[in-house]
DNA sequence: CTGAAAGCGCTTACAG
DNA sequence: CTGAAAGCGCTTACAG
């Protein structure tokens, strides 16, 4: 910028002026300046600009893993709304790693993003408390915060799970296992609530050995459904508590000796499978807007009243039947 | 920092030290310091620090779709070269729009990155030529970029079509249908190149009625199946050249009507389809390790003699027989 | 070991 | 309409 200065021969505010457009620049000295421009092949450094105006012009999205489809999903639904807002998108992959997470988010705090959305790993996010209090929201997604008192976007895992076993109660199943992630999970803890509560509202017990909560690796899943659905205390339907284990599930359990299943979160091609894949699915692309929204609502200051306590809010699921989930007990 | 010097009553320049972790500061004089940082809850601007430095310690990716299973796994393979590097990643969709691509390659050069990475979506990538030239690596990645001498990292498009057509006629298909998507993008006109090459090394004649490529939308391709499959001519067997096309493909053709088929590009579930879906299969984890290995490679100066050269690295397919492909002609 | 000065590339007041 | 000065928050080179 010194440069076209000095080669168009006006001050360092002239050029500034022509390169964001400002008005009160004679038109000539405006094209003297462009040809400067021109000739040096000069382009605004944004990050200096940036640097002297306060804000970044960016926020972050730290994700559990960006390659998962729900992450995805929930990536691009929150860049949709950065950019409406002028605003470009970092995204980081914590892996699952508390660790990771609070590394990530400290640095991406440290460049000074104008906000952060967090996916949450670890179970205590009290390091975020000085960059809230020095002005840098944070919306958590799709798990709440932990040891925190701020805004998050969740689903109704608890009502859709709820929905999801009543479907199987709805069909006649009685006896209906519960396979999901660790129970210190926010979402799984929720997930097995909805079930539970499912079970209570039709006047069903439930045999504790139902529940099977743990790691989402292929073998103890495997391991888990095999337990489940053999023997003479055998279920007749399993509700699969997350993506990863219903794809296990699925795996294992060939078409032909399947339970009736009913899995929480969506899958390509779900509809196509033999019987299609009944799922309660949740909404990526409206979790991820609203967060943005509700992140920007913060930073522009744009909650008045109640409205700017740090809320929880829910997106609804939807239960999709498609043919695993109406096998009524019999035909298992 | 300012304040933390004036609060612990030293220099700016030992604050910097501490605050680095660099030697020759006396404990006492670190520990007041250290307590000053405490007391106001200072955190560094690394942008502030990262415009002195030069460089900004981010690199973007510009993806047609982040949303998309093949983007994504891109992404998570790019974040994670980037993190070794100590790399943040900056992410943008564009929609396959090529005034968006500009305008966010251009907003992340403005933003000085240490390096680019693109998918293409347009046809004339001239306007990177000056960031180029001005020291900002650019690599492509998927598709070559147009109109410019840069790097770019593929998969062998016309390999996997080839191999994944001579699978078909290894099974006994002569009448093979090409569904993919227009053919002024470039991957789909390599496919269909790998096509044709497989028909002519076998020594079968092409019916140029049997290559319909246009937008990948459902009704359209549903259109060109239904074509390619009905009447006295109908082909034996189907190429459909990209993952939505193959989808499409499938909800139109029912299991039992279905003629013999290969998709390029994998899909999740495609395995436990009835019949399982054979596909040639892209490896999006190296493709953009590949690409990420490259763009520091070129921004660290680590390439010399030849390698120094703009290069098209290609990356290999794999062919995974499930079912589809392998069905015989008269069984359709 | 420590710090005052200059500067990264821009913008924000403020005079002319 | 135009520009010189000061400053965003840090680091780099240089004295002490």
């Amino acid at each position: 910028m010194k440069d076209v200065a000095a080669a168009a021969g006006v001050g360092l505010k002239t050029v500034s002026r022509v390169v964001n457009g400002e008005s009160g620049v004679t038109p000539e000295m405006a094209a003297r300046v462009r040809a400067a421009i021109e000739a040096l092949g000069f382009r605004r450094n944004d990050s200096a600009r940036l640097l002297r105006t306060g804000r970044t012009a960016s926020v972050a999205l730290l994700l559990e893993d960006i390659s998962d489809p729900f992450s995805s999903a929930l990536s691009r639904a929150v860049e949709q709304v950065a950019a409406t807002e002028g605003c470009l998108l970092f995204t980081g992959s914590s892996a699952e790693d508390p660790a990771r997470e609070r590394e990530l988010a400290l640095a991406f705090c440290a460049r000074r993003v104008d906000g952060l959305i967090v996916v949450p790993a670890g179970d205590d996010h009290r390091y975020l408390l000085p960059e809230i209090e020095s002005g840098t929201p944070v919306v958590f997604l799709d798990r709440p915060g932990a040891g925190i008192d701020a805004d998050a976007v969740l689903s109704d895992n608890a009502g859709g799970a709820k929905a999801g076993t009543a479907h199987l109660i709805a069909h006649g199943h009685r006896r209906i296992g519960f396979v999901g992630d660790q129970p210190t999970i926010h979402t799984a803890a929720e997930r097995a609530r909805g079930y539970r509560a499912a079970m209570a509202e039709a006047g069903l017990p439930v045999d504790e050995r139902w529940i099977d909560c743990g790691p989402t690796d292929r073998a103890r899943v495997a391991a888990a459904v095999h337990r489940l659905t053999t023997g003479p205390d055998a279920v007749t339907a399993l509700f699969t508590a997350n993506n990863r284990v219903t794809l296990a599930a699925l795996h294992h359990l060939p078409a032909d000796r399947r339970p009736a299943l009913v899995g929480f979160d969506d899958l390509e091609l779900a509809d196509l499978l033999t019987p299609g894949l009944t799922v309660v699915a949740q909404d990526p692309v409206a979790l991820g807007a609203l967060a943005a929204r509700r992140l920007f609502d913060r930073l522009f200051d744009r909650l008045a009243g109640e409205d700017a306590a740090p809320a929880r809010l829910e997106i609804p699921t939807v239960l999709v039947p498609r043919g695993s989930g109406e096998t009524p007990p019999g035909e298992g």
